[in-house]
DNA sequence: ATAATAATGAAAATCATTATCAATATAATT
DNA sequence: AATTATATTGATAATGATTTTCATTATTAT
């Protein structure tokens, strides 16, 4: 079970301190592809860590975010997501369905789509000096299911 | 003071009154270009008429966001915004600094952009069915300020 | 080992949002 | 214009997610 050393080196490298509660929450993630929220984490940690409770689970789902080692969504159904930031996958697609609020992963962005999406990038750092660590693109619309039910426009 | 009677249409078509409440959260919206929390309608409808409540601005929002005639945003501040979903306007950029959590408002969609996400968009409903709205993106990252408070990586 | 203090767990507190329910306003009908 | 049926409202309680508090515990430096 080697675990992320990199992600170690961060919070240790910030004054943070190497907990088990930490690295617990780390783990899972790691285990865990989809995006999680604090209290799936919190459960998924239970089973190994009974005794680490729901305050340091949202504790260390904040420090974390921060130290930008997860990454926070939110599709508007109330509640925070979580997923692993890795070095690899910087982009993150989902659909929403503004009627019945399903969320769909999807992944695969074209060539087209990260130059475009560059050249903003490239914008917005010199208008506003804004460093870019990611992004995030929302599709809302009806899904499938919801459209048969209930007619459009 | 015209107001909005397409929106006002949208509403009867669906079977749903058109009450005073409706119409002042839609006049804020028509008024103000900035996504407000609910709270922010809350105040500026008080300013007109402190007899309608919080839930109903409330229920209003979320009605709206039905129609579709606002969209909702959430950057991760554990609060929603809602702006006018205009006919022109369909893209959304947002940047949210990871450490302080300013939100800035972007919008001047390339050519290439508009391409990609239509590209995407079609994908999108050829595997999953899915009819798309709208789409938002959320730059995430280290504004100006606090790049000079706390140094890189 | 010991000290200094950051981090934790449990529970209370907070914040945004939703549900409840009696009272009211809207739209259709007379 | 008055009446009726019912969707909508306002006030408040309830909910659900997240944060704070504080005494206790664990981690790191000494």
């Amino acid at each position: 079970m080697p675990g992320p050393p990199w992600s170690h080196q961060r919070l240790r490298n910030r004054g943070f301190r190497l907990t088990l509660p930490r690295q617990a929450v780390l783990n899972i993630f790691n285990q865990n592809p989809r995006h999680l929220t604090a209290e799936e984490v919190f459960f998924l940690v239970h089973r190994n860590y009974p005794g680490i409770g729901l305050a340091t689970v949202y504790r260390t789902l904040n420090l974390l975010t921060q130290m930008r080692l997860i990454h926070k969504f939110n599709f508007g159904d109330g509640r925070n997501r979580y997923e692993l930031a890795s070095k690899f996958k910087k982009k993150y697609h989902h659909l929403v369905c503004v009627q019945c609020g399903k969320i769909i992963d999807y992944d695969s962005p074209t060539e087209k789509e990260a130059d475009s999406i560059k050249e903003i990038e490239k914008e917005l750092v010199n208008k506003y000096k804004f460093k870019i660590n990611s992004y995030q693109i929302h599709f809302y619309g009806i899904c499938k299911d919801c459209q048969n039910k209930q007619g459009g426009e």
